[in-house]
DNA sequence: TTGCAATTACGAAATGATTCGTATATACTT
DNA sequence: AAGTATATACGAATCATTTCGTAATTGCAA
């Protein structure tokens, strides 16, 4: 089965339940609270589609419902980088990284990182 | 006045424009007729809409109008990247170039091309 | 066991995107 | 000037997402 595209909001949820792990409504609501004006049946509900589409399992507990991501951060991270790099990219990840590179905002130390990354992946292509 | 964020209909819209330059609907539909099964008028009115939102101008010319793009590619392009970077990636410009690194698909010589744009950057910022 | 507070389930309204059919306008040809 | 082909404008249906109000359920406390 294909995992569905999350929308954005799915995606701040996903992103809130990686970051904290498996959690009920009630934490991720407040979460998104700080953030946003949304009510808690509004989170609720996104959160029961969510289980419905297959993107969060969850498991009773009590009286209450504790949700997980069923999908990984790094392959929905894939999923959409790979969409970004075709639509707005032209399918060109160097200039995607170009980009990210020119908006300021990555520190002398990731730089480095960065760059020992590449010739890690240099390293084990050519020459 | 804040520019909208594109759909994703109006970004592949966007993406033959700013690659084709000033375009009829009729190329636009024909281009994505390529990939999408999609009617005449929905591409009339998509553009339409997106001259509305002010994404796109127009101009007469005798019977048909010529669109071009309101924004440039490079704002869109920082606009999206900056809100995947929050949304999937926890806003760290890193981990979305490691992950992009990784989807392979990058050549030696762009990986070389990048390193020095790193290298640019590294000497411009700091020691 | 009855009542209370917290949680879930359900339905439906509001919004926005996409789609297309039909009507209208436009310029060119004869 | 009338007819034709091509383009635009408009309105409405469909679909997905987001939103929330209200009803039903659950577990606990008195």
């Amino acid at each position: 089965m294909k995992l569905p595209k999350p929308t954005d909001s799915e995606l701040t949820i996903l992103q809130e339940l990686w970051q904290r792990g498996p959690s009920t409504v009630k934490v991720i609501h407040e979460a998104l609270s700080s953030t946003r004006d949304i009510g808690y049946t509004t989170a609720l509900k996104l959160m029961q589609i969510m289980h419905e589409k297959g993107l969060l399992t969850r498991e009773r507990e009590g009286k209450t419902h504790i949700y997980q991501p069923a999908v990984s951060q790094e392959k929905v991270q894939k999923q959409l980088l790979n969409k970004l790099m075709d639509t707005a990219f032209e399918g060109s990840a160097m200039k995607l990284i170009m980009q990210a590179l020119g908006n300021e905002s990555t520190s002398a130390d990731e730089l480095t990182q960065i760059k020992s990354f590449i010739e890690k992946l240099e390293g084990g292509q050519n020459e």
